[in-house]
RNA sequence: GCCCGGGUGGUGGAAUAGGUAGACACGCAGGACUUAAAAUCCUGUGGCCAGCAACGGCCGUGCGGGUUCGAUUCCCGCUCCGGGCACCA
């Protein structure tokens, strides 16, 4: 230890000069970040600094990052901002004594590289393992401490094994309602075979009834789909978006007003076998849990809405002439009286049943528009409401009058029932569609005594509304509910908003199901020994026809030789990120997802670092999944993530150049300064906005940004179809590289803030900042840019700043020519109040994870530390441990040129002495009605009573109360005085 | 439409428990060093008013109210921006 010099018997007493030994090494210390980074990566390599056991007497911390899918486009700056905040985070809890865990991964199935894939014929293995390579080079540029050992790739087959693991525990499980807990299929057979459905409470898509007797009776492919009803990972017909053009599936996003995004060509609601999970079994679970967790109140609200409990009655309605039901699920059973008809999703398997031969030719043409109207178009045309009557009527069970039976698209198939029962005097969606088609409208609530009450308000008296009359709304519901089960019409229910996950994809680049097919066309899981199965190779990764997976090309893989067929749909993109902060905890076991000791021991994320856009995914997905495992007991804790930080997108500048729609007589394009659109669009004539290489504009991102003579030279040899293109200034026209105006041209472009992405041509990757200012500087400024979860575009307007910082901290360690030079004398007070403030400063700013604050600390206490001219270095060498965290090279760096052995992120985190924090005196601001006049200083242990003489004493005070009445004094002792006056 | 954020100097932002609004930076202006530039250092910098100057005064945290001795902070209403959800029965 470096400490021994100013050890009690080393200093002297007396004179300063004396004690004082200059330490000046002849090293020519100048800041060069470049020539140290490359060094200290490696050390840390070599001595693997950041390598975690799970072995350890300390305790633990699990700092978590959400791992990125590695694209094409490679890292951006936007990615690391919250790995610089995680990574401060685990180091600063190294520093603390803790064993941290805090590793990384890639998210590496999905579609960009299949869709890559498909237009170049690589390997999506292959581009996938490159774009990772890339990513890990430009994640150690930026200094992480991620313990690399424990990598994951949800693409590896020795992980996927483990997804297709936990699919298999999925399906071979149910929910049990009572005992809220999932049990194990066998169990449920058991109860079949003992008695049927009687006494069941298992959460399921249908509600069955059958005896023991019947349930023996039942051939194994009946068994086989009577258990899918009850599965958590189950098969079941449901809609996709089916582009025939393009021959796939399309994601709700690729699909615009009713047809792709890519090449507008059609599209129609299809439905297809698919598999599922029955995440809705957790809802409940997943809301209330939602509690205890350190999450912000936006992302518990934003979980609980999409969860969307609500409490209401299931009620059955029967059809005149047929006996058939419809049942369907309400929140109001109080409005009743006012229920005038019946609202069927068109997708309701009674819509054959019920259709009349009179309607038949209307429904059928209404069920082909709805066909085309995508669920999004569905659910976000409110105005326009659309709607077909099938000719039946039900019988309103209270009224007992017949009431028409309509489908319309504004009802859901996945919702609820897929049916309601429409009250247009008290929702204003069936208000709206009442009018439209001429229905009865009867009023049931009496608002009057509620001025300012929508519709949808649950308050007011009821009225035409028989024995509820007179009640207020949340009496009537209640009563209303007992009478429902009273007559046997119904039952008190709890619904939910959140629908199963859809978890097939007709794709390539996902695990495969490890589910085989007997002739009869009954899921069986492949033995679990047999895990993984692994993707067979492909040369075509293009659909195969009918809508059916990539996969079923590979006949050998398909077709097994007894004649069964292997599953050749794979898993969603949240399959293999629903578990895998649970492999880093042991990642190379073989035996199982992790170990039992491993999981014991590190148990739960403690701090989660991403983004919002994950809020009801990943975050849903993830939650559902952990407590499935723990249900089964094979983790402790029954939330995966303790504490959530979210931080906010790093936006990008788009610079758009105005190219004419329509081109000049002679075929060329043209292109017109932004200060001319306007005058030019008067004139009739149309622009498009294409997008340009930011690095080619001039001043991008601020106003008057252009293309310079240089930057059009750039762009068109970028884009070789615009070579011959006009591009029209202010200053002149220029053509084929030459201006023929006068001055300096300038193509003044159009920017926007948005997405960074590959398509923008505005991604600004980290590696180029780090180059010109070091790794160090990126970290801090990223950092300084503001608080973590603020959204905010990129710019580097400030980075001079840290830049400076660093260059001056580094200055504190080096005399005027450059050299090292610290002194080993005893700091003085104020060095040593400069020190703990910091200690103190950064310590509660970064357990407050307000790391921009850190930085402007760091930054006072160098420029104070310049003006004492301190250079001790009992002084520094803490300054060192404390900057560590957010500037690992540098630290290291001086760390080293302390003397210091080992690593400073292994060394221990400053302890605070608060007597150097004390203040003797405090300025106290000296108000009169609440207005600062005057401060002044006074001793910090000063009584109340003091306190006030002193300030009614003051000039400036005797002037503003004298000839007014000195009503009261405020003396709030450290902080100020208040004195109250009147007249 | 509903829910959740947010609005502070020319710019990014600070103010942690209702107590000196604008910390720390960027930018800008002036100065020192230099043959010069870069780098570095120093000074000033919310707006308006007054003044030779010192000392000042008024306004000011999106807008309008309120609570309070005192409000960027709490409450009510409005407005704009961002995000989420959405014929959700």
């Amino acid at each position: 230890m470096g400490t021994i010099l100013h050890s009690p018997t080393f200093s002297l007493q007396g004179k300063q000069a004396f004690c004082t030994i200059l330490y000046t090494a002849l090293v020519i210390m100048e800041y060069k970040p470049s020539e140290f980074e490359a060094k200290w990566k490696r050390y840390w390599e070599e001595n693997q600094v950041y390598q975690v056991s799970n072995q350890s007497d300390r305790p633990k911390f699990y700092v978590l990052d959400m791992f990125p899918y590695p694209s094409g486009a490679g890292l951006h700056v936007g990615h690391p901002l919250g790995y610089i905040a995680s990574d401060i985070f685990a180091r600063y809890k190294r520093l603390q004594g803790f064993n941290v865990l805090h590793p990384m991964g890639y998210d590496a199935f999905g579609l960009p590289a299949e869709q890559y894939a498909i237009q170049t014929g690589v390997h999506p293995a292959k581009s996938t393992a490159e774009n990772i390579d890339r990513y890990r080079g430009q994640m150690d540029n930026l200094g992480f401490s991620f313990d690399w050992n424990r990598e994951v790739r949800t693409c590896d087959p020795q992980y996927y094994r483990w997804t297709q693991w936990i699919f298999l525990q999925l399906f071979g499980h149910y929910y049990d309602n009572q005992a809220n807990t999932a049990r194990p299929i066998s169990a449920l057979e058991a109860h079949f075979a003992k008695q049927g459905t009687t006494g069941l409470a298992a959460a399921c898509s249908e509600d069955l009834s059958f005896s023991a007797a019947e349930w023996q009776a039942k051939t194994a492919k009946e068994r086989s789909d009577i258990l899918m009803n009850y599965r958590l990972a189950y098969r079941k017909e449901t809609y996709v978006n089916w582009c025939e053009e393009l021959g796939t599936v399309l994601a709700n996003d690729e699909v615009k007003d009713g047809v792709s995004e890519r090449g507008g060509y059609p599209v129609e609601r299809r439905p297809m076998l698919q598999w599922s999970l029955r995440i809705t079994a957790y809802a409940d679970r997943m809301l209330r849990d939602l509690d205890e967790l350190e999450f912000s109140e936006a992302m518990k609200k934003m979980q609980s809405n999409w969860i969307g409990r609500s409490e209401g009655a299931q009620l059955f309605f029967s059809i005149a002439g047929s006996d058939a039901q419809i049942e369907i699920f309400t929140t109001r059973p109080d409005t009743i009286f006012g229920a005038t008809y019946m609202v069927l999703a068109p997708e309701h398997d009674l819509v054959p049943l019920l259709t009349t031969p009179e309607q038949k030719a209307a429904v059928d043409a209404y069920l082909t528009y709805v066909k085309t109207r995508s669920e999004r178009d569905r659910m976000s045309d409110v105005k326009e409401v659309t709607g077909a009557f099938l000719g039946t009527y039900a019988i309103n069970p209270f009224t007992e009058s017949p009431i028409p039976v309509w489908i319309g698209e504004y009802v859901l198939k996945d919702y609820g029932t897929g049916a309601i029962m429409a009250v247009p005097s008290d929702d204003d969606r069936d208000f709206a569609f009442a009018t439209k088609f001429g229905l009865e409208i009867i009023d049931v609530v009496d608002k009057t005594n509620y001025p300012g009450s929508t519709r949808h308000d649950k308050e007011g008296l009821m009225i035409n509304s028989g024995f509820l009359d007179g009640m207020e709304v949340p009496a009537a519901i209640e009563l209303m509910l007992q009478e429902i089960e009273k007559r046997g019409l119904g039952k008190r229910k709890v619904n939910f908003k959140i629908r199963d996950a859809i978890y097939s994809r007709q794709r390539y680049w996902g695990e495969p199901f490890p589910i085989i097919y007997d002739p009869e066309g009954v899921a069986h899981p492949m033995p679990l020994a047999e895990l993984p199965l692994e993707l067979p190779e492909l040369e075509n990764f293009q659909p195969a026809s009918g809508g059916v997976s990539p996969l079923a090309r590979a006949a050998d893989w398909v077709e097994l030789p007894n004649g069964w067929r292997r599953e050749t749909d794979t898993m969603p993109g949240f399959a293999g990120s629903s578990w895998y902060f649970l492999r880093y905890m042991d990642p190379h076991n073989t035996e199982a997802f992790a170990s039992k000791a491993a999981l014991e021991y590190w148990r739960e994320v403690d701090l989660y670092v991403g983004g919002t856009e994950h809020a009801v995914g990943h975050l849903m997905y993830s939650r559902f999944w952990h407590k499935f495992l723990f249900d089964l007991g094979y983790v402790p804790t029954k939330e995966p993530y303790r504490k959530l930080i979210n931080q906010g997108m790093i936006q990008g500048v788009i610079e758009n150049i105005y190219l004419q729609k329509e081109r000049l007589t002679d075929g060329r394009n043209r292109f017109v300064c932004a200060t001319l659109v306007a005058t030019e669009e008067a004139k009739g004539i149309e622009f498009t906005k294409i997008p340009v290489f930011v690095d080619y504009v001039t001043d991008y991102g601020l106003p008057g940004s252009y293309l310079g003579l240089d930057g059009i030279a750039k762009f068109t040899a970028w884009r070789p179809e615009y070579a011959d293109a006009v591009f029209e200034t202010a200053q002149g026209a220029i053509s084929a590289g030459k201006f023929n105006g006068t001055g300096t041209p300038r193509l003044v472009t159009q920017s926007e803030v948005g997405k960074m992405s590959k398509s923008k041509y505005n991604v600004i990757n980290p590696d180029d900042v780090v180059s010109q200012y070091g790794a160090d500087c990126f970290r801090m400024y990223e950092m300084f840019l503001g608080p973590i979860e603020q959204a905010k575009p990129w710019d580097t307007k400030g980075i001079d700043g840290v830049n400076k910082f660093l260059r001056r901290f580094w200055g504190l360690f080096t005399n005027n020519q450059g050299e090292l030079s610290l002194s080993e004398a005893t700091p003085t007070r104020d060095e040593f109040k400069v020190l703990h403030q910091t200690i103190k400063g950064i310590a509660e700013d970064i357990e407050r994870f307000s790391f921009n604050t850190c930085v402007s600390k760091f930054m006072i206490a160098t420029n104070e530390l310049q003006k004492l001219s301190c250079n001790k270095r009992d002084i520094l060498r803490e300054m060192v441990i404390l900057l560590a965290p957010f500037a690992p090279f540098t630290s290291e760096e001086l760390w080293h040129q302390l003397g210091e052995s080992g690593s400073v992120h292994q060394a221990r985190f400053p302890e605070l002495n608060e007597d150097y924090l004390k203040e003797s005196i405090i300025q106290y601001p000296i108000s009169i009605n609440g207005k600062v006049r005057t401060t002044v200083d006074l001793p910090a242990d000063a009584s109340n009573d003091a306190l006030q003489a002193a300030a009614l004493a003051l000039e400036p005070i005797q002037r503003w109360i004298d000839g007014k009445e000195v009503v009261k004094v405020i003396v709030v002792p450290q902080r100020m005085i208040n004195i109250v006056v009147k007249g």
